[in-house]
This record gives C-alpha cells, structure tokens and sequence, in this order.
DNA sequence: ACAGATTTTTTCATCGATACCCCCTCGTAC
DNA sequence: GTACGAGGGGGTATCGATGAAAAAATCTGT
C-alpha cells in the first residue's frame, strides 16, 4: 500500500500547523493570503489529497446522491430499459455539475435502501428509477414513513411522494394531435394503465382529451404486465387484429413498446407510415434505427436529469415537498 | 437531521461496551454466541446501522470502486454508446455481487481521476470505459506512471495496462465465416484500424485470416474518426458506393456503425440480405428493432463485467498485471 | 510606548468505527 | 492445590479530517 500524504504532513511542509492546513483549503477567511499561498504549494508539491472518508466522518455530509435503477423482476442489469440508462446519464451530469458524486446499483427486487446508503452515511439521498415496472418495489417504498427520508424517484404514481415525471398529458396531446394532422381517424393507446402506472395513465388522458376535442372517441388496449415492454406491443397488435377493430394510428405509452408494435404490424403486412402511423413516447435511441425510424414524444433529458438531482437536493436541505414536471417535445421521424 | 444511532448505543442496551458491539457485529470469533445474539438484538431494535465513513477512515478502504465513462468529446452522459451502458449494468451486478459499491461517472475530458477517486479514498480501484473513442483521454491514461494505480480498463490498445477485451479475432473469424456461409464472396471490413482502435483492427485480423483461408483477400474501408459511429456507417457505404467497388457483404467494427450501414443501404435501395450481408459487433439492444434486426458478434456481458471487477480487484490484491478476453458469439437475426 | 481591538494561528476535542494489548475467568493438567 | 492456557471482553489509541476555544501575533489610536 503506498503511503498516503496527510494534511499533518502538508502543515510540516508548509511551517503551520495541520488544521491550518485545512482551513487553507477549505477557503475559510481566517486564514492569509501568504499562509494559504504556501500551503498550497506544500500540499501541490506532496500532491496530497483531502481523504474524504475523514471529512465525511466529521462533516456527516457525504457529498454523495445514491442513483438506484429497480429492474422487473428477474431482468438482468445489462437489459435495463435504454430509457433509465439515459435518465441515469443525464442524472450524473447533473449531480457531477453540482459536486455530487453518484453511486449507482441495480435492483431488481427491494432491499432496505435506506439503511445501506442513508444510515450507512453512504449517500445523503437517494434517487429512485424504475420503481413503476416492479410491483414489489413499489409496495416497498410505499410502506415507508417518509417523514426523514431524502429521495426522489422518477414517475411514481403517489401524490405523496417527492417525484420527477414527464409532461404526460401534454405529451399525449401532442400525440393526439400529430396523428390527427396524420390525417388519423380511428387511433388507439396501447398501455398499462394501472394505479402504478400513473404515467401511462397521464399519456392516455391528454391523448383522449386532445382526440375528444377533435370529436373523436379514443379506444385503449389494455397489456398485460407481466409481458416485457416490446412484448406487451406485439400481444396489443395481435389482440387488435384478432378483434377486427378498424385502426389507423397507433399512440404506444412507451417506445419499447412502439417497436413491438412496428415489428408485429411488419409481420402482419401492414405497411408504417402508409396504412397505420405509429407514435411512442420515451425518445430512447434505438427509435433512430427501426424501420421506418420511430417518431415519439422526448422527454428533455438535460431537465430529467437536473430535476430529480435538483430536487432531493432540496429535501436534504429542508424544503417541503415538490413534484416536478419536465417538458417533452415531438420528435418526428418516419412512423 | 434526524439522531443517528451508533455503536455506544447499542452497546449501552445490550450492556457491552463498543467495542464488543464492532467485534459482534464483524463476526470475530473472540465474542460469544450469547454476547452476540444480545447485540444482534440490540442493534436490530435500535435500528443500528454502521457508519462506513468511520470504518473506511479506519481500515482505509472503501470496498468501492469507481466506474469511469469517457465519452467522445461533447458528446452527452445521454448519448453515450449503448454498449458501454449495457457493461456498465454488468460491472454493476459484478460488484454487487462481490459486496462493492459502485461510483459512476461520465466524463467527455480527462480529469485527475486518480486524485478524486483513490487519493481522496473515495474508491478502491477505478474500472475505466470508453478510452478508446477519446484521444484526449487515451494520452491521459498512457501518460501515467501506472506502478501504484489500482485500474483496469476496457479494450485498452496499450499491452502495459490492465485490461479486458472481447475476443476480437475469434469475432472476426466468426463474422466472416458466417458471412462466407451465406455465400458471400466479397465482403468489406468497416471501421477505424488505427493504433488506438486496437480492439477494431484485432476485429479485422480475424475476420481477413479467415477470408483468407477461403482464398479470399479481405478489403476494408477506413473511416473518419472525427464523426460518430453511426455516421462512419454511413460514410463509408457513401465511399463504397462511389467507389464502384463490387462487395455483397459488410462486416461493421460496432453495432451503431451497421446501423449506420443498413441506414444508407436502405437509402440506396440495396436489400439487406437479398444482396448484401451485414453483421455488426457489440450486441446491442437497438440491433434487434432495425430493419431487418442486426446479426451481430456478441460479447458474453456477464463475464465481461465479471472479469473487469475481477481484474481490478486483482490489482487491489496486489497481483501482477492480468489482460482477459472475454468469448463471444454470432447472434443470427435478420441482416 | 502601551492598552485594547483584530487578525491569525495553535491547541484540543470530536466524528464513529477498528485494532491492539491487557486482564479476568474458568477449565484442565500436574 | 497451584499453574497454565485459552476464551471472552474491556480499555485505549487511532484513522484524518473539522470546529470551537484559547493563545499569540499584529494592528490600532492616543
């Protein structure tokens, strides 16, 4: 093990003593400006670095937002929805602009999170992805007592909860509202809308809303949940077809599921955009590559990513409850 | 802030002292089962939960380590390849598994990453992924004295540093053999084989030995590092196709760049398969929803994230230098 | 030149664990 | 009955920083 350069071993160097050393690197204002200059070339010269396990120790303040991406069940971390995979990028960004670092687990069962990050001082909050997709999860978070906990999740469908979620009625408007330019007469939501999936649920309500103003009636396929994402796309096709129903639009409550769809209307013949136009909602990359290329609703990740660190920030530091909406845009492609 | 329980609190419940709680709670042989079922019971009715920053400061180590992306200057955390998130998800699991946590960021420049993660004892080691695509941060790393650095990282070019690869050469050989038994007789390689891009020109090895022992001389076309992997697909089928030059099968260095491929045969009214195989490298996921869905090479994710977390924690250990190869294999879908 | 007000630095305690050394039992051997 | 050894815990120092209080140095003004 290599020896380690201590603030002490600065202070010699410098001819002060060790706590002046950090007060010379905290910024404090009690220290001179000769003092700091030369502890700071000191502790340049011995490259020495704070040991943050100390600072932590002393401060209670870690400095450190724990990111946890809840899987469904049996789903391997590597098959994580690209969609968290991009919240969680724009998440780290976010915390890295703020000086926080971010330490990441995948899970696809609940455990006790607070425990091993909170109460461990391992993180001072705690940013919760994915928890809609796994009843277990969700039933875990919603026993808690939120009284002192600091965490945000993103789309949890409590009103009680501190939680980051797209503008899904907007989005479903604009959906709405670009099949119709389509020329669409006859579109239906492919989605879970359970009492989970309040999101999903969001996006039907500004789709259905949008459509009744333009004097249509919105229909719905229900998916079963169990089924992946991509799958719960291919079934609501293949259930659409068996029941005869006319339809010329398709609004899929999220993009994996809009490719299931693309592939199974493929399978089945029917030509996108021509016959059926296809809209998602999620703005995740493979949408680029599918054949045509999928046109969706994007959330603006940069936001994603800034609200839900900006807003378990703000419960560490005391303020009252927020839930924050983050704006999406129409991303045309050619479905 | 809520009152934090600590060691002193469950020892004064269980009537011990501190001690003894830290020694139970470890599993040292020196405490009896009866002390041991009193603290246990102590700790859980107090809801005790040990302090990591007290015990890293101790025993100087983290059981963390720190995961680096290096994305391609300017490029976003959002936009990063998929295949380095889908890695990212098995280092993940891997650590997990090993009872490591994982500090994640993503950088587009190289910062003292050394300072800020093992200086500071904020990790044990660092598992660095996406040199390759960021020159800048490839002479970052090269120019280090690497004799005390406890790192690994993916697919490095250097044979002086610790790292994983996927079976390059046996992908390639895998790729043209596929594509040979697909009847095709003038396949093109297309991808950067400079210096830095190892893993690509390793890619290309493989698969011109192979065309090679068929009797056929492999040709490739270089590309333009300067755009993205995507783009360098679509160039290069631009620069083919220019070119004059007859081929009826592509052999991409990475998925996205097949993706770009298909794009541009798309565009140019080529059929993929009718007249022209493709077959890409990495396994991502957005290979699946092309049209047709990409046959590609496949690294077995698991054991890369495995043998990354491994290989560090060798080094930790302090065993001498170790490279892996990760297997792979051909994934047939559509192309 | 000296008392008093400031500025700067030192001294010392502290965060909450772990590690080492020592001591007290109690059991076994002689 | 004494000695010795092992097992089980207690006492105390320590990891490396920060914060508060005390002390020293510097600067005022008269």
């Amino acid at each position: 093990m290599a020896f380690r350069v201590t603030a002490f071993d600065v202070a010699q160097r410098a001819g002060v003593t060790q706590p002046t050393v950090s007060r010379a690197l905290n910024g404090s204002p009690k220290v001179s400006d000769e003092t700091r200059a030369k502890v700071l070339q000191a502790a340049q010269e011995l490259g020495y670095v704070i040991n943050q396990n100390a600072t932590r120790l002393r401060r209670g303040e870690t400095m450190t937002l724990a990111v946890v991406l809840i899987g469904r069940a049996g789903e391997s971390a590597t098959e994580t929805n690209p969609f968290y995979f991009s919240l969680l990028g724009s998440v780290a960004a976010a915390a890295t602009a703020r000086g926080y670092n971010l330490l990441v687990s995948f899970q696809d069962s609940p455990e006790n999170f607070f425990g091993q990050y909170d109460d461990a001082r391992q993180a001072d909050g705690m940013i919760v992805i994915g928890t809609t997709q796994n009843p277990e999860a969700w039933a875990y978070f919603r026993g808690l007592d939120h009284a002192d906990k600091a965490w945000v999740c993103w789309g949890a469908p409590d009103d009680d909860l501190r939680w980051v979620r797209s503008e899904n009625e907007g989005g479903g408007r604009i959906a709405a509202r670009y099949l119709l330019d389509c020329g669409r007469k006859q579109p239906v939501f492919i989605g879970a809308r359970t009492s989970q999936q309040r999101q999903f649920g969001e996006r039907y309500e500004g789709f259905a809303e949008e459509l009744r103003s333009a004097g249509i009636v919105a229909t719905a396929i229900e998916v079963d949940e169990t089924l992946s994402r991509e799958e719960q796309g291919v079934e609501a096709v293949r259930s659409l077809l068996q029941s005869g129903q006319a339809f010329d639009a398709i609004f899929a409550a999220c993009d994996l599921t809009a490719l299931g769809v693309l592939g199974a209307l493929a399978d089945s013949g029917i030509s996108v955009p021509e016959r059926v136009s296809v809209i998602g909602f999620d703005g995740i990359r493979a949408g680029n590559y599918s054949s045509p290329p999928l046109t969706t609703i994007e959330p603006d990740f940069q936001q994603a990513g800034d609200l839900l660190v900006q807003n378990v920030l703000n419960r560490i530091a005391g303020e009252p409850l927020t839930q924050r909406r983050v704006p999406v845009q129409l991303v045309k492609r050619g479905s």
